[in-house]
DNA sequence: GCCGTTTTCGGCCCGACTGTTTTCAGTCG
């Protein structure tokens, strides 16, 4: 009975989002945000939702009091909650998805919805054509018209997108306007500056004596394709790539105030108002207010507000109501790994299996980027569509990796390695004798993901228990917005990791960043050990690695958690044999 | 509906921009 019907965190999440969704278009006042805080805390629970309900104390997840409790509950045995379809029917029908177009919030669509029978999009395109919108009372034609440009811009963007994909675009953004000469200070901020492993917009905060041209400078630049929003201090555009950017200018001596509010998340500021207001201070993007006197506390720099509000400065990597700011508060942030701070990759391709370049052009890239050792881990002979080496090919390949390091001068060492297949049955694709003779043995999950999770779990677990394995690459399979993570116990895999001294890899490679954040942290929390690699497939995919760091820091860990901080001669200790 | 370093009851973040309005409601982040 219980097997048969498995609700999982996202699903439990889900249904509260909707309530809270719902409750929210009625025009109920608090208990939205009380459902969403339910939500996302489910959401990021390391533990299994469903087992929490049976065995454990709900009440214990921050956010959860008995009324959720018991929805959480109902929710878990029967797979719906019942005050969910309640709110549906109250509702006219198609409410909620009205409201997911730009401009379009619950008075609006309720009007929509009940003046003129609007239930889908298209129809509501229909009406904005035919001009009969424009007659509501509340609406005209200018409304009319953005309903058209919303339905546009809601059928080509809006998407989220990898991290890796468009950090790169949101820094060609901020150079240019950083080369603007009236423009004085210019940051990322919101998700991309949090360094979300997805992001929805690209949000940038500059100060300028001049906004209103930043503004023009702004709405004009190249791949700009349509502006949303053109008011003095703030524009809202769309890039031709549909990649939404708001640009928001202050003066200098609020730009802490507003980087610190631009940042986020929600949550997180929403704690830290908080904190803010039983002080009998306003915290704002225009800084820190003492209520009782009107003078500003801080706003220049946004360690300065952190400070005022007795915390220490967190790493906006962190902001995200996860416990940082009790965290602030007691001094017990952890010491994040630094950007710099990888000293090799162990995990890269070359043209021997699937790769793009050989040996020696990774080895010259990544000493470009000032490593000291990278792991050539090719794949072996099962996985055909990779090229996998045969054991014959990979001995070869490890003369190869040897002969270049005899003729380096030493200060660079390429280590011998495989990304070898964990079978179905747990077994890898090459004999003990081979593997003994690599430095570097990732073992991963190719194939068979619709295991059951015992299957699946015990296929890993029986991998780890092979003695020349050093590190599990990518954990859970996922890729970023296309496929979900095959069901594993992670606990089981973690303990087992900590036990066996096997370390669990962090896949940089921007579709995948696997472990994620919050199950790195869940490790980190049992004694893993973590291994950092960019997956690279050709020599620029080294640069990947940044990725794996954000996630890292995300997830809470610090240089002594990862392994490739290390110099050599310690990582060799840490290998197995 | 949740929660407590002023509170077990009475609060719950704050401001910009737009469009439709004659002073503001709705929406967004």
């Amino acid at each position: 009975m219980e097997t048969l019907l498995r609700v999982t965190n996202i699903e439990v999440a889900a249904v509260l989002y909707e309530v809270a969704d719902l409750l929210e278009i009625k025009g109920v006042r608090f208990k939205p945000q009380a459902y969403r805080r339910a939500a996302q805390a489910i959401e990021t629970l390391p533990e299994d939702i469903a087992d929490v309900a049976r065995e454990g104390d709900l009440n214990a997840i921050p956010g959860v009091g008995k009324s959720i409790a018991k929805k959480i509950r109902e929710i878990v045995e029967t797979g719906n909650l019942r005050y969910l379809t309640s709110l549906r029917e109250e509702l006219p029908e198609g409410v909620q998805y009205l409201t997911r177009l730009e401009g379009i919030g619950p008075k609006k669509a309720i009007a929509l919805s009940r003046d003129l029978g609007i239930r889908t999009v298209d129809d509501l395109e229909a009406a904005a054509k035919a001009g009969r919108i424009r007659d509501l009372p509340g609406f005209a034609e200018k409304t009319e018209a953005n309903i058209l440009a919303s339905i546009q811009v809601s059928r080509t963007a809006k998407e989220r997108r990898l991290l890796g994909y468009i950090l790169p675009v949101a820094r060609d953004i901020e150079r240019r306007l950083a080369a603007f000469p009236t423009v004085g200070q210019v940051s990322l901020a919101g998700s991309i500056r949090r360094r979300k492993e997805t992001i929805g917009d690209v949000d940038i905060l500059a100060t300028s004596s001049h906004p209103e041209e930043v503004m023009e400078v702004f709405a004009t630049l190249p791949g700009v394709e349509r502006v949303l929003v053109r008011g003095t201090t703030k524009t809202s555009v769309v890039l031709s790539t549909g990649i939404q950017v708001d640009l928001r200018v202050v003066e200098d001596e609020h730009f802490g105030a507003a980087l610190q509010y631009f940042t986020g998340s929600k949550e997180h500021n929403i704690a830290l108002r908080k904190l803010a207001i039983a002080r009998n201070w306003r915290l704002s993007e225009y800084g820190l207010v003492d209520l009782a006197t009107g003078r500003t506390v801080a706003g220049k720099d946004e360690a300065g507000i952190y400070r005022a509000l007795g915390l220490a400065w967190t790493e906006p990597e962190l902001r995200e109501d996860r416990g940082e700011l009790e965290a602030a508060r007691t001094g017990t942030l952890p010491d994040l790994v630094g950007y710099d701070a990888i000293k090799g990759d162990l995990h890269v391709h070359t043209r021997w299996s699937e790769g793009a370049h050989s040996i020696e052009e990774m080895a010259e890239a990544a000493r470009a980027l000032g490593y000291e050792y990278i792991a050539i881990c090719d794949h072996a002979e099962t996985l055909h569509i990779a090229h996998g080496l045969s054991p014959g090919r990979l001995a070869d390949q490890v003369r190869e990796i040897e002969r270049i390091n005899r003729e380096s001068d030493g200060d660079f060492i390429l280590l011998a390695g495989t990304e070898c297949n964990i079978g179905m049955d747990g077994r890898v694709d090459l004999p003990d004798s081979v593997l003994a003779d690599l430095d570097v043995v990732v073992a991963s999950v190719h194939s068979g993901f619709k295991q059951s999770e015992e299957e699946m779990t015990g296929r890993v677990l029986t991998a780890m228990h092979n003695d020349h394995v050093d590190i599990i690459g990518h954990p859970t399979g996922r890729v970023l917005l296309s496929r979900e993570p095959y069901r594993i116990d992670l606990a089981a895999v973690f303990d087992a990791a900590a036990a066996l001294g096997v370390m669990m890899e962090i896949n940089a490679f921007p579709g995948r960043l696997d472990l994620s954040d919050v199950n790195a942290r869940w490790a980190r929390e049992v004694g893993v050990r973590f291994s950092l690699g960019s997956d690279a497939h050709r020599r620029e995919n080294l640069r990947y690695m940044e990725f794996g760091i954000a996630t890292a820091r995300r997830g809470w860990l610090s240089a002594d958690d990862i392994v490739n901080t290390r110099p050599l001669s310690e990582l060799k200790k840490l290998l197995r044999s």
